[in-house]
DNA sequence: TATGAATGAGAGTTCATTCAT
DNA sequence: TATGAATGAACTCTCATTCAT
């Protein structure tokens, strides 16, 4: 999976057994030069030159797999992500509880970005560029994000494990947002603590909140 | 209100009556041309030009008013930032309990950027632009905000209004980030509800997790 | 002598009493200031409110005293090349052999100059900025100063005083050089020796070479 | 011959091939454009697009080859001034009398300036546009010049062929300034006369003067 | 006369993108 | 496929000049 769904000729190509795995191999090494060079100095401020000395090749050859920068960034956001996003939807199946899946969920999500931090510093600082991109990405992927929150919650207000009152909306909120600053918190922090560990304290409080009064 | 604190030439001006006011509401509509521009196209994507027509001044004058592009988003960040904490502050002081002051906070940032759609844009997509830009806020204003938060979840500690294990710096960050999601969503969304009226069910959730619990 | 030809409103001025002192008193302070500006800065990188700052006024009044940043230099340039000319002449008229008269010449440049050194770095630096103003100026009030010159050769020639073979143009060009070369030298060195004291040995040298060959 | 010694992207070139001599052809023509535009309009007044539209590149291509506007002028100075000093030390090695090495040396300066009007013209004229400019040329290679001259003069004293009683440095002085103006008279003027034609009775002058006298 | 805020044309420079090799 | 020299559009910022007060 995985989906690559750019541009790496594949459509035009005239050669047929051009080299997948040379082009694959280089595509991948763009793309992290890109990260690494985006999470450096930001998106706008980094060159294609930049990416392209990092990741050694000519500045051309960039070209050869990415349309344009705008291209790059979103390549990346979207490769991750839609790994982390078919990866974790297949783990929480094996899961019972809504609980259960939500800390999982938390979990992953801090272990992705926590052992990347260029990626995490991509995802939390760039992504937010522009309304525009944004707003695109919002409406692609990260919906599918908050659909597996929602899902679980909507599946413990039924359940009777969550408040019947939750708003469900405004949970997932809370529970992205929370997990969102833990990561841009730690990306901002000088400190070298390890992410994943802020899981559990965290989603306490989380699930804490969405649970039945014993009042 | 929303002090002025770097650039428009005026200062100590020896005429009482001529200058200053003009120069204040010709700055202040720089400001706001510019929050604007900044909120529709992004930041790196606006060009000063865009901000001056906005402005209806001559390109040049905006640089009798601030001294490049970054000044002015900065002076549009502190300013609006600076006035709502020491607002916050003063509204906070009159309230009792640690779970009050929680609340008003949240309702009072959410009415800041809920009556001003394109500063809040800003606040939640061009802050975030660059590491170097919200490290720099971050260490200066955002620590101001998160010292109130933290403050009331440790005095709600002593009290035994809140867990005596709670994490205290999660629990602040659980709090900041479901409502800086909050207005986040509020901001993309193309729907026009009311954004205070969200605090209500988002504080139960996060007051709920941090309570002791019953059992 | 040493006539103003140029801006000081007095053409059109609607005013018949408006005070030819204090704005004769201003434009002389304007143009010491644009002096010592150019020789600080070089023209191009002068910039007005620089220049107005420094006779302290503000940037609009330099423009009631002069049409614009060109003929302020031209006025610092043909103001005090038109009083030295005149004088010269003056003073030349006296002596009697043209030996005695080029020894005088070459000493009264060294002096004007050499008393004023910001006067002077404009007129070695700036008066040269540029082919077109050089020889505007050159065909203006520069011929003056090499008839003086060349009127002195001519009359040595006739006299024996000087060789008969001696060629008037490039005499002429040798000695201007050369003086001219004395107070460049003078305006870039650090040591603050004395200029007019070069006369004598310079002169002697030149006069040494256009006297007739005693073999 | 015209030694580059800054900017153009070859220099480790690994194919002997290509890239080295396009670069440099393309080098040399963005020099020479930018020799002509200075002389014809001046540095300051000279755009970027005035030379690369002379040397028939795009704006962007000068940035290639020369990192701004003042290395160009720098780079044309520098590598005409270290082309004829060199050239004119190796040729004055081989003459045996003070005198003929100073005859020689003028005749060189008028012929290589007088053969490349435009290079004359920035030399007389942008050199000296600003102090600090002229300056830093000065105490660089101007020194080696009259290095050349002093040498020649300090020989000529002692083998008896100068006057004991010379004054060294204003000697030097009068020699460069006398060649120097006739360059620039020979720039400002009209007619198309041949300036090393001027070299004999110029020297002639000096010498004449340098010489001891006969009375 | 004097002011200085406002103007806006214009310059240097950068850099994403192309394309001949 | 890969290169990197070349392109040129576009942007920020400066500063001479004007003009309402």
């Amino acid at each position: 999976m995985a989906k690559r769904e750019t541009y790496p000729p594949d459509g035009g190509s005239s050669n047929p057994l051009s080299g997948a795995n040379r082009g694959t191999e280089k595509y991948q090494r763009i793309l992290d030069a890109a990260v690494a060079v985006f999470a450096e100095k930001g998106f706008f401020v980094s060159r294609i030159s930049d990416i392209a000395e990092r990741a050694n090749v000519a500045d051309g050859t960039v070209y050869l797999y990415f349309k344009n920068k705008d291209e790059i960034l979103a390549s990346a956001i979207n490769t991750a992500f839609d790994g982390f996003v078919s990866a974790a939807r297949r783990e929480l199946e094996e899961l019972r509880t809504p609980s259960e899946r939500l800390r999982r969920l938390a979990y992953l999500h801090l272990k992705a970005l926590g052992s990347n931090r260029n990626l995490a510093v991509v995802f939390q600082m760039e992504l937010r560029q522009s309304t525009r991109f944004l707003s695109e990405f919002s409406h692609g992927h990260l919906v599918e994000y908050f659909n597996l929150v929602r899902q679980a919650i909507c599946d413990g207000k039924a359940s009777g494990e969550f408040r019947s009152d939750l708003h469900e909306k405004i949970a997932a909120i809370c529970f992205f947002g929370a997990i969102d600053e833990m990561v841009t918190s730690w990306v901002l922090s000088e400190k070298e603590y390890l992410l994943p560990q802020a899981a559990d304290p965290l989603v306490d409080i989380l699930l804490g909140g969405m649970r039945p009064t014993a009042r």
